[in-house]
DNA sequence: ATGTAC
């Protein structure tokens, strides 16, 4: 079907099931899969408005990139990772030599122990408060789609709206992508050993449980952001921007659960690129229609088994590493770097065409990614990559393939 | 996306 904006009031919706908008042009394809997911969602009791973000595509049982609006509290709508978000923190470098950033980069996969003496300049930066003392996984980035990743400021297209942030182009960024690790997971086995795909019973418990896991995925990035300040010697100031794409919120007499959608009332937004391409903060207006949200990234476009078998096939290894903009990833896990790779994913400027044609948001800035950590690389090939001329790079610290993507 | 089982 066409997936243009009236689409889904106009197609395939049951008399007795919610309205289901999807927020894409006809050019930006979507999985039919996801597509058909919206509407069983659409189907569930209580379901009152779906909204599905360009971004959109299948998840497990429930689409990814959709604000689902519903007087009954579904948790398995907004999954294992309660709190996910991305936070955008300004940071001040001296040189930028990516190759050089790559191997300080710390362990993020080594939790944090509060009585360990090495991990206390994290904790004395965002302080020692836990939710839910959930100690288990703290200030890990995690697996998956999550990453942290070293950027540079590239265009800026409102430059009133980014001198009020404090940004200018050049300047370096931290993005931080990650959730509640363990907490999120735990908290929806447990509803779902009991109740299945079923409401939650007793929202209020739910809901105070998911509200202490957001918190822990708040947190948890500023741990991050402070254990990759901390390493680079670059001082630590508050985030800019930090959303939650991953939650259940009240908001006028419904719940509304988001999934991959991020809140796009009146608020700034970093819509995630992927790895080898620029990633956009925005200025979100998005009003009930879209259910007051917006797109969290490019979006997959192909599962990550399609990726791994297609990508293994059409990359290298090193390719994948090292990105056309010039960019390096930390990866030591392969699987990882080919499911994660830039064409595994749609084309962010595609998502947010979508969101400016429908007037959900506004372009900011854009960033083009420096290092993109996704978890220790044992292979240390920055020892390699310091031999330029043997590795075909330019005395500039680029490849020579480089271009301004 | 996750911890855990295979």
């Amino acid at each position: 079907m066409p997936a243009g904006q009236e689409a889904g009031q106009a197609s395939g919706t049951a008399k007795d099931s919610a309205t289901v908008a999807v927020f894409a042009s006809d050019a930006s394809w979507i999985e039919s899969d996801a597509l058909v997911q919206c509407h069983q969602v659409a189907a569930l009791d209580g379901m009152v408005h779906v909204a599905a973000m360009p971004d959109l595509h299948p998840g497990k049982g429930a689409p990814i990139g959709a604000a689902m609006a519903s007087t009954v509290l579904y948790p398995f709508l907004v999954g294992s990772d309660i709190g996910c978000g991305i936070a955008v923190f300004p940071l001040r470098l001296g040189r930028v030599v990516p190759d050089r950033l790559a191997a300080r980069f710390p362990d993020l996969d080594r939790p944090l122990d509060p009585g360990n003496e090495t991990d206390a300049p994290a904790f004395d930066a965002v302080g020692d408060d836990i939710p839910a003392g959930h100690l288990e996984g703290l200030g890990t980035v995690g697996r998956g789609n999550h990453f942290v990743e070293l950027a540079r400021v590239d265009t800026v297209e409102e430059p009133g709206h980014a001198g009020r942030l404090g940004l200018a182009a050049g300047d370096v960024v931290l993005l931080v992508h990650s959730g509640s690790r363990g907490l999120g997971e735990r908290i929806l086995r447990e509803h779902t050993a009991a109740h299945g795909a079923g409401p939650a019973p007793d929202p209020a418990a739910y809901l105070a449980a998911h509200d202490a896991a957001v918190r822990w995925g708040a947190l948890n990035r500023r741990l991050l952001a402070a254990r990759v300040a901390h390493a680079l010697g670059a001082e630590l100031a508050e985030p800019i921007v930090d959303q939650c794409h991953n939650l259940v919120e009240v908001r006028d007499g419904t719940y509304l659960h988001r999934k991959g959608a991020a809140p796009g009332d009146g608020r700034d937004v970093l819509v995630a690129g992927t790895r080898g391409t620029r990633s956009y903060l925005v200025a979100a207006h998005a009003g009930a229609r879209a259910n007051y949200s917006v797109a969290h990234g490019a979006g997959r476009k192909m599962s990550r088994a399609d990726a791994l078998r297609r990508g293994r096939a059409k990359h290298t290894v090193d390719e994948l590493r090292r990105t056309p903009v010039g960019s390096l990833v930390v990866c030591g896990d392969r699987q990882l770097l080919f499911e994660e790779a830039p064409t595994a994913y749609k084309r962010v400027e595609q998502v947010i065409g979508d969101l400016v044609a429908h007037d959900l948001a506004t372009p900011v800035a854009t960033t083009l990614p420096l290092v993109t950590y996704k978890t220790p690389d044992r292979a240390a090939p920055h020892r390699r990559d310091r031999r330029a001329g043997m590795t075909g790079r330019s005395s500039r610290g680029r490849p020579t393939g480089w271009r301004p993507a």
